[in-house]
Formats: structure tokens, sequence, C-alpha cells
RNA sequence: GGGCUUGUAGCUCAGGUGGUUAGAGCGCUACACUGAUAAUGUAGAGGUCCGUGGUUCGAGUCCACGCAGGCCCA
């Protein structure tokens, strides 16, 4: 008969290496998804990590939240299939190429062909994918890197495009424009990267202007003029004075508090009153002139007077019409809408006059405002009728803006550097102008001059700033209209939305609030990137734009591709079909097609953003609709996904825009949601956990020194303890504090004592020859109450820990597990039991004869073995390897038996199990109250002894216990003989009020007062606080009773019992325990007695002798109560210490001594 | 600046719907146990529940305003 493995020198991370081979070499996750063929399918989605970066300690949480799922789906009998897969594409990968080769943006196309440079992404894109590998594999994350999908590979690409044209075709695609950053110098816009490198920033002295926005007088605006007949002004703050002339409407903070004062224009002397923000006053009026007459003030004066006459929200000024301030040109479309007042988010009064100035062409706040609020843009149209912004891509004014500035130039007389023609207006330094000619005008200056003088301008002056550059000609840089594809996700916000409500988001908050806000605040998805390594927009253009073609496959592209040859457009040798052809660029722009009329269609130059890539993965995974849809069928959408909360505008908003604007605008998508009873989401449930912080809670990165490798920590911890810690400590969405002493405190004390815990067991059962046999166990109503009692908390575990993964909760799975293995089987079941496994057949095992068990015994066997299997299952999906590992142990030796019996333990990996159920007829609730009794009364009864310094050896004669209900006295009844031996007491006396000895005590339960009596909580408490003995027992006996004008009725008070005279008592939570401490001469005796096999026994570990060793003990005489002690316990002592004899003997030679609390022993031990 | 989130013992965390002694583990101290033994049990010390105001008979819990940390976005 095969034993069960032992423990010795057990080693977690071992464990994981072994197990790990067994994995291996059997298969085991292949096999436990092919073992649950045909059953129903449980769908997770891998967001796809980009193997050009190493993997850190946070993927580790992260994909073992994964992890978890899948694995306690297949114990629950799902099909679990998990596609791997690899995010290729985007900045980050041209990034290091290009840190690679010590090249920049700009060599490419020079230095190296765009060819040559795709080629070197492709190939480094996969540069850390061993690491990856070893990680997943160390870390016991399942997941299917056998047939992974790759995003940069043809047959992703071609679903991408495909579902591109479903957008395109319901008009959801659309090209437009965004306000980006631009370096008119280079002629190029700049990526955020770009902008966020070192130098980029600089301090710069720029004119600002406080324009002065003349109020239209009407309904709206007549508040303005109730104080005053002076002309009204709305001033408004700007740094960038060129951006005035495309003005079309002025943002405000409707909350902040603006004020209306009279005064005077500084240059013009002429009466204004105009209206700024109250908190910014102090900026533009000194307070000494408060006091000044308006009526005094002659032109020229140097303290201008100013009166403040009233205050208003700026709520009130949102609508008011203001003339142009420079009216050189009008918006061509909408231009009822231009110059009013609006509300902005941004404004703040920390700067400026908490008026913003808002030019929809040239600030990406301004452009956002404007269209939320059907302000048109200052836009022309060029010789080719497309709408152009006011400054052209060299950053110089357009020609009519130019002429009307040279006209003020020549007007006011303004002495210039140079003669200034119309061409001539750059609205910065890019032409390379000797600023430090005294005469130079920049254009801000030549335009703050021009408003000066038209009595626009309140205030100028220069103002030093930050201000970004470009970092390849250190220009400075506009904020510009740039070309760009969208998305148009505006158009189905409300159906996002309202799907979201249908997803499962844990936490919840993070899906109604961050998620949910984030949709709802939504704005046109942009699509467009302007680089080499990624997907390209399929979509080709005449040149006048007049006609294009968006294509959704490969095979319309070869179509397309034979007309533009019969066109002669394409060259004829062009081969598409070839599968060696790459879509990316180069290749793809060297595809010119043919318009209706003939003419040459051209490639638009974008990729894709990134994310659409991610977002499309349930789709393209699986060359839908090209190939595999009856696979697609069964895997969308998915039950699961899980990634960190940074993913929430990211992956998880890609996934659920594709899939909601697909919902709506794919005839194949809406069959298969129909089919598979679909609303239209990507996904059902989602964890987004948080962030891997250092022991401090500070972000771990290179430069502080505080990163974690996962891989050094795997191979010292293994990966369970690990995986376990990261559950354990918090909510995988909250950050985990990451600290190596919490990971060694869950090594040591949850799978320290589940290890010692199986190690008792086997110790015993490897004497005892005990094997599980799953066709013949005691049944439940047989066993020994602490049997069932286990059982019972075990049954709730089950149904415990089902509900926290059915809940993705896999904290509180995790700590309920730790609490049952800690606190139930090991602390109270194990302790409890360990007599019951030591004593009698074990003698007969020592000749190697089969034992047969008693039914006692056998129950205990396994009631444990039962506890180990199903902790070993119920943590299987947090700590894969060792639950592994204590599965082999405890069944591989009944393998065959169940395999042939097809009984549940007869699959070879736990993982391939299915999960126990709980039974409810195996459940004691009545035993598990009265243990609950027992726990707290032995506790209290520790704690007493420790206070009068009696040790549990040493028998007590009785504990007392005041009764207040027979309930409680009958379940302390069934679990007295427990409490007894636990603590060593004689007897335990109940103390009902027959005995004369309990006294109660009454107090208010105020939860239920208060319902009733609200305010007057105080007179009743007063009035139940003065009860007196006799007044609770007749509340007690009536079942209620009225006293000083209320009538109460018993569950309105807590009776408990108040301390017992004369007894040293202790008393927690409603329960009071008395201890008898007299020392009766019998119990001192009893005392040593035990106290005396104690230091035998010492003496026989010392000596080095086996459990089953026999000795005779000598011991000389020590007093008269030692040696009656030992006299009258001599069979006792004998049984315990494994003595043949022992002989109390007037002298003694060749003796120990042992010390006892009061006496020093001699004996003396001879092995037989 | 906006959205979300966290703040409870030295550390890591629990604390449905408000109810009168705020809990656990670790760590610390002490004791006990000694046939699970490089294990185990018990007890003790340790708290302005981030702050201020409010609602209420009663607030760790509800509301408002702050402060500090975190994430995302401007």
């Amino acid at each position: 008969m095969s034993k069960y493995r032992e423990t010795k020198d057990l080693n977690l991370a071992r464990v994981a290496t072994e197990i790990l081979e067994f994995w291996k070499k059997e298969k085991i996750f292949e096999k436990s998804v092919s073992v649950r063929e045909g059953a129903d399918t449980f769908t997770f989605y891998e967001g796809p990590p980009s193997a050009n970066g190493t993997p850190g300690i946070h993927h580790v949480m992260a994909r073992t939240v994964k992890d978890i799922f899948c694995r306690f789906k297949t114990l629950q009998g799902y099909q679990v299939k998990r596609k791997g897969g690899w995010d290729t594409h985007g900045l980050p990968v041209e990034l290091q190429v290009e840190k690679e080769l010590g090249i920049t943006k700009d060599d490419i196309g020079k230095k190296i062909s765009i060819a040559e440079y795709n080629q070197k992404c492709r190939e480094t894109v996969m540069k850390y994918k061993d690491q990856w590998d070893d990680l997943t594999m160390k870390m016991g994350y399942w997941v299917d890197l056998e047939k992974p999908y790759i995003t940069y590979e043809k047959e992703y690409i071609e679903s991408l495009w495909w579902i591109l044209k479903q957008l395109y075709d319901k008009q959801l695609l659309y090209k437009g424009y965004t306000i980006q950053p631009y370096s008119p110098a280079a002629g190029t816009g700049l990526s955020s990267h770009e902008l966020n490198l070192p130098g980029t920033y600089k301090d710069v002295k720029d004119t600002s202007v406080v324009a002065q926005f003349k109020v239209k007088r009407n309904a709206k605006s007549e508040f303005l003029f109730k104080e005053t007949d002076r002309e009204v002004f709305i001033l408004a703050w700007t740094t960038t004075p060129w951006t005035l002339p495309s003005n079309t409407a002025l943002a405000v903070g409707e909350k902040i508090t603006y004020v209306q004062v009279n005064t005077f224009n500084s240059y013009t002397y002429k009466p204004v009153s105009v209206v700024l923000a109250k908190d910014l006053v102090g900026k533009y009026f000194s307070e000494k002139n408060k006091d000044l007459k308006l009526e005094g003030y002659k032109p020229g004066d140097k303290n201008i007077p100013y009166q403040i006459v009233q205050e208003f929200a700026g709520a009130r000024l949102l609508g008011v019409r203001y003339e142009q301030l420079m009216p050189y040109l009008q918006p061509f479309y909408d231009a009822d809408k231009a110059f009013q007042v609006i509300a902005g988010d941004f404004v703040t009064t920390e700067d400026g006059t908490g008026v913003v100035h808002t030019s929809p062409t040239f600030g990406a706040d301004d452009f956002r405002v404007a269209k939320q609020n059907g302000v048109p843009a200052l836009t022309v149209k060029d010789e080719t009728g497309s709408e152009v912004p006011t400054v052209d891509r060299k950053g110089k004014f357009i020609t009519p803006i130019g002429e009307k500035l040279k006209e003020g130039i020549a007007k006011y007389n303004i002495k210039t550097h140079k003669p200034l023609g119309a061409d001539d207006f750059y609205v910065k330094n890019y032409t390379n102008e000797d600023e430090g000619n005294p005469d130079y005008k920049s254009t801000d200056v030549v335009i703050s001059i021009i408003l000066k003088e038209e009595n626009k301008a309140f205030k100028v002056e220069k103002y030093e700033h930050t201000y970004p550059h470009c970092w390849r000609t250190d220009k400075p840089v506009l904020y510009y209209p740039l070309d760009s594809w969208f998305i148009r996700t505006t158009a189905l916000k409300d159906k996002m939305v309202e799907l979201n409500k249908t997803i499962n988001w844990k936490p919840e908050s993070t899906g109604t609030g961050r998620f949910g806000n984030w949709l709802e605040n939504l704005v046109d998805w942009n699509l467009s990137r302007s680089r080499y390594w990624g997907t390209p927009l399929p979509i080709w253009r005449t040149k006048d734009g007049r006609e294009e073609i968006c294509i959704g496959s490969i095979e319309q592209l070869t179509g397309e591709v034979e007309k533009a040859k019969r066109a002669g457009i394409q060259n004829s040798k062009f081969e598409i079909l070839n599968s060696e052809f790459d879509l990316h660029r180069p290749y793809v722009d060297e595809i010119t097609l043919a318009s209706s009329t003939g003419e040459p269609m051209y490639r638009e130059p974008d990729l894709i953003d990134v994310w659409f890539d991610s977002g499309a993965m349930p789709y393209a995974q699986w060359h839908f609709p090209f190939e595999n849809k009856d696979i697609f069928e069964k895997s969308y959408p998915a039950d699961f996904i899980a990634e960190g909360v940074d993913q929430t505008r990211g992956w998880f908003f890609t996934l659920h825009a594709i899939a909601t604007m697909l919902s709506e605008s794919s005839e194949e998508i809406k069959t298969v949601n129909k089919k598979v009873n679909n609303g239209g989401v990507a996904f059902k449930n989602v964890i987004s956990n948080g962030l891997v912080l250092d022991k401090n809670g500070n972000k771990m990165s290179k430069s502080k020194g505080n990163v974690v490798n996962p891989f050094e920590s795997l191979s010292k911890y293994g990966a369970d303890v690990l995986r376990w810690y990261m559950m354990e400590n918090a909510p995988p969405w909250d950050n985990l504090k990451f600290d190596f002493a919490g990971v060694e405190e869950t090594q040591r004390r949850f799978f320290g004592t589940l290890i010692n815990t199986y190690s008792f067991f086997v110790l015993y059962a490897n004497i005892d020859g005990f094997v599980k046999d799953e066709m013949d166990n005691v049944p439940f109503d047989q066993l020994a109450p602490l049997d069932k009692w286990i059982i019972t908390k075990e049954q709730s575990l089950i149904e415990e820990v089902t509900a926290a993964y059915n809940d993705y909760e896999p904290t509180k799975a995790a700590r309920g597990i730790q609490e049952f293995v800690n606190d139930h089987l090991s602390n109270w079941y194990v302790r409890l039991n360990r007599k019951r496994f030591w004593q009698p057949s074990s003698a007969n095992a020592s000749d190697g004869r089969p034992v047969e068990l008693s039914q006692d015994k056998r129950a205990a066997y396994e009631t444990l073995y039962e506890c180990l299997m199903v902790t070993a299952q119920l943590m299987a999906p947090i700590a894969p390897f060792f639950s592994e590992w204590l599965y082999k142990n405890l069944t591989d030796n009944i393998r065959q038996k169940a395999k042939q019996f097809n009984t549940p333990l007869q699959y070879e990996s736990i993982h391939h199990t299915l999960l126990v159920k709980a039974e409810p007829g195996r459940k004691d609730e009545e035993l598990e109250k009265s243990m609950d009794y027992a726990q707290r009364i032995c506790s209290l009864v520790h704690s007493l002894r420790k206070n009068s310094k009696v040790k549990v050896r040493t028998p007590l004669q009785k504990v007392l216990l005041p009764v207040l209900d027979e309930k409680f006295a009958q379940r302390v009844k069934s679990v007295e003989a427990i409490i007894k031996a636990e603590v060593n007491v004689k007897e335990i006396q109940y103390i009902d009020d027959a005995s004369g000895l309990l006294v109660k005590k009454v107090k208010p339960n105020f939860a239920r007062l208060g319902k009733q009596y609200g305010p007057k909580m105080k007179e009743v408490s007063a009035v139940i606080n003065t009860f007196k003995q006799a007044d609770i027992q007749a509340i007690e006996k009536q079942g209620k009773l009225s006293k000083d004008g209320f009538d109460l009725v018993l569950e309105d008070v807590l009776i408990t019992s108040e301390d017992i005279p004369g007894w040293s008592v202790a008393s927690e939570n409603g329960l009071t325990v008395a201890l008898d401490i007299t020392l009766t001469d019998e119990l001192k005796r009893e005392g040593i007695a035990r106290d005396f096999v104690n230091r035998v026994q010492n003496l026989r570990k010392d000596m080095g002798l086996e459990v089953l060793d026999k000795i005779s003990i000598e011991v000389e005489k020590n007093g008269e109560l030692v040696t009656s002690a030992l006299a009258e316990h001599k069979a006792y002592i004998q049984t315990e210490t494994q003595a043949l004899s022992m002989e109390l003997k007037e002298t003694l030679s060749g003796s120990t001594e042992v010390e006892m609390d009061e006496y020093t022993i001699k004996l003396k031990i001879t092995v037989n």
C-alpha cells in the first residue's frame, strides 16, 4: 500500500516546478479544455500585451485575476477557451526601433526606407516574447499561446478593414479636423509624446492683451445697461493676440461671480463699463483708486477711478451677444451663432479676467465648447473649396487678413522694422526677423496697437509664460486644425450608455463613474495617426476629394486593383493576391485605384489608432467574418475580461465602442447578437484592477529603484504564495502595496498552517494505513460532534466561496478559505481531535499488519481528508500549483479505482475535477451555534485562568455559567465535554434564577427602541436604567412591563448577567463566565500528576525515544503531596508515558532532576 | 482644473440598511502548551475611525466643505 507523501523540507517554489513539469508532460492545460468538450462555454478575452517591454510584477497581479475565473469556471464544468494575443503596433514600438537604430522620425525615408523601418518594427515587437512566455508559465497563467492572435498579421488587419467598412457604409467614419500641436517651421503635426520631450516647454515673453468686446444691447443684455449709460464691454485676456481675428465666442464659468465696473480706458481715456470676474478686480484696478470720483477724471490722469455697479453669476451672461472684435472676415456658416457668450468648464479665475476668448480653429478647448454650443469657427474656403483657417500652414495670416493689418499700420502710422505687405504677417517669428531691432513689431504687437487705437484694448502688457516649442526647429508650436479621420462615436453615445448599464463592473464605481462619465462626455473618436508602423486606413481618395472608396476586404481590394490596371492607373504587373503581400506601408501605398471617372485615387496616408487594433480583437482574433464564423458565435461576447483600471478609456472603451457600433451597423453582427441573445456588448463582466505600488505606496519606477522583479519573486516564494498574497491582501481593484513581509506572512500563516494540517493527517494516516474509499464513508449522522461541526463549517465554506467567485470577488473567496483553514480546521478541529488520531489502534501498526480502524477513527480520517480535499479544490483557482500537489498526494493512490468506478476523483488533475456542491443535509447549524459558544466560553476561561495565574494543566473544579434562557443552556450542554476537556475543568454549573446567585442587569435595546421612540430615547433609556431585579423578572415573565408611562415589551431590553459576587468573572458580548479557582488537595494532586507526565514526556523526547518505546520509571519520594499524587494517579501516568512500571523510592541514585512549579523531583527512566 | 477613488491600531485590512465597549491578522510584551514541535494556544498594551461643520435622541456609517494620497483626463 503506497503511503501518503510526507512533507519534509517542503518548498513551495519547488512544488511549482514539479507541478509545472507534470502539467507539461501530461498536457494538463490542453486537457482542461478538451475534457469539457460539448459543455457550455465561458468566454474570456485576453487583452493583448505588447512584448516589446519586459513584464513586471503588476502583470502577475493582472494575470492572476484573469486566471482565477477561467480556472473557476472550468471547475464549474464550463469549457473555457482562452486565446492569447499580442499587441504589436504603435508608437512604443516605433520609439524603441528609433532608439536602437539611433535615428529620429525625420530620418525615415532618408537614412532608412519605410520598408526597412517597418521590417525592423516587426522584428523588435516580439523582442521580449521569451520573457513573457516564461512568466506566463511560471506564474501558472493558463492561456493558449500556441495559436495567439497577432495584430500585425494580414488576416487580423483584414478583419479591421472589414469593421471600418461597416462603419464607413453607415456614415460613421468621416474626415474632419482636430486642433493639434503643429509646427509651421517643420510643417508637421506633433504627437503628445514629442511634446513631452525634454526642453520642449520654454519660458517666453509674449504680448498679452485684455481685449474689450462690445456688448450688443438687447433683451438678454439689458441688465448690463441698467446701472450705466456707458458703452459696455466684456473683458477677455489672451496671450496669443494673433488668434483675436478668428474669435467667435467668449467663454465664462457659470458659477463664477462677475462684476460690472464703470471706469475709463487707459489708452483712449474714454468712459467704459467693463465686465470681469469679481476675484480678478484687484488685478486691474488699484485699491487706492477706489474712492476717486468718476466725475473728477480728466483724460491722461494716471489714477483711474472705478466703481463696481453690480455683480452676478456667469450664468446670466450666457447668450449675450457682442460686436465682432476685428471684423475682417465673417464665418461662412452658422454666422448667426457667432459672437456670443457661452459656458466653458475650463474657465478659472486664476489669471486673466475670468472670461476666455474663444477661437475654435486655434485651441482644443475652444474647438470643443464651440462645437457643443453650435458656434462656428472662423474659416474661409480655399481655391479647391476646402475649409481652411485664417492662418496658413506656414504660420502666416491669409492675405485678406494681412490686407487689413497693413491698412491698420498705415492708418495708425505704426513704425515697423521693415515694410510689411499683406503676405508678411507670420503669427510668430518664423522668418528669423531680428528681434533686437528697436522698431521690430511682431504681428501680436501690431494687433495690440490697432486694438489700442480703436478703444478695443483694455490692457496690453508683456507676459512671461511657458510655451511649447518644436523639438526639431526650436520654433513655437501652434495649435492648429489638422485633417483627421473620425469615428462618429457621438452618434451612438446613448446606446453605449444604455448598454454599459448591462455590464457588471468590478468595482461598480468604475463602470458608473469613471467609464459612465466618460461615455456621457463622449467626443468623436479621432482615429488618425500620422505614423508608419500600424494598420493602414483602407480609404482611397481622388486628389480633389470628390470621390473616395473604403475597402473592406482583400478580395475587394484585388478587384479594385484589377479595375485600376484596366484603367491604366496601376502597374499591370502588380499582384495583390500574392500571399507575401504585406498590407502595411509602404506597400499598401503603392496601390493606386481608379475613380468612376478614371481619375487616380490615392490612399489616405494615415494609420489608425492602435486602440482600434485591440478593441477589434473579438472579431479579428478569429479573422471574422472571413473565417471561423462558428467559433466566433460561440465566443461572443466575452463573459469576462480583466485589465488595469488605466484601460478604462483604452481597451475597455474601444471594445465597447466597436461592439456597440457594429451592433447597429453590421448585419452579420446583428445576426450573431440575436442568436446569442446579446444586446450589443463586447463583455458582460469586467474587473478593472488597481496598481501595484511599492510597500510605501509609491509607484514602482526604475529611477526610484523600487521595482520588484517578478521572476525573482516567483523563484523565491513560488507562484501560489504570490498569487494568494495579492488576492487575499486587498480586493484587486484597490491599489496593492506590495510588501515582501506580507508575502512571507501569507506563506507562513496560511500555507504553513495548511501544510502542517496535511502533514498531521499524513503522519497518522500512514501509521494506520488509512486509505480514502470514495464508495464507503461514515454517514454524516454517525459522525462525532466535532466532525459534524467541521463538516458544517466546510459546507458553509463551499457556499461562501462559490458565491464569491461567482460574484467576481476573489478576495472574499481567499479570506474565507484562509479563515476556514486557520481558525476552524487547524486551530480547533485538529487541535481538539489529536487524541482520536493517536490513540488505540496505532499500537498494532508497528508489526505491519493491516489494522481494522474503529468507525470513530475512520470518521476522523475521512473528515480531515474531506476538509483537505475541499480546501484544495476551492483554492485551486488562486493557488493552482499547491492545490494540484495536495490533490495528487491525496488521490494518486486511488486513481485507478476512481477511474474504474467513474467517481469524482478519477481526474489526474484537480483542474479537471468538478467543483463540489454544498449539501444542505450535511449541515448541523444547531451544533455550529453550540460550538461557537464553546469557543467563546473557552476563550473566557483561558482569560480567567491567565488572570488568576492558574495554568491549564492544573485542573479546576467548576465553571459557573449564568443562564439567561433555556436554549442557551441546552446548547452549552451539548458541547460540555469539549469545554471541560479544553479548559481542564471538572464540571460546569448552570446558574439560573432558582440558584439565587444570578444577578441580572438590563440595558435598552437602542436599535429597536429608536424606531419607536426617536427623540424620546433619552427618557426611555433613563427609565430602563432604573429597573430593579423585580422589574427584570416581571418583564421576563409577562413579556411586557409598563413603567413611568412607557409600555415596554421584552424585546425592548437586553438582559445580561451581572458579575457574580465573590467569583472571578469575565464577560464579553453578553456571555458571562465565572471560574472557581479554589484549589483542593485533590485537584492539586491531579495537577501534579499531569505536570509529572509532562516532564517525563520531555525526558523521553530528550532521550530520543520513539512514540511506542516502553520505559520504566523510578522516582524519589518528595513530600506528602507529591508522593500521594503520584501514587494516586499511577495508572494514568503509566498509560500516558508508555511506562511498564513506576516505583516510588526513598532515595535514588543516578537520577535526573526536573523542576516542577513548587517542587524539584528526582527520577530515573530506563528503556525496556 | 475636472471625473473617479482611498483615508479605521506601528503595518495590512474587516466594519449590510445609523444604535451606545470599533474588530482581525502581523509586529511588540507576557504567559501557557509540548505525541502537528523550525508547529500551536491565550492574554495584554496599542485608536482624536483624516479634519471642520451639519442632520439626528444617537454618526466610523448619512450630508456639505476642506486636507492628504492614487488613477485617468484636461
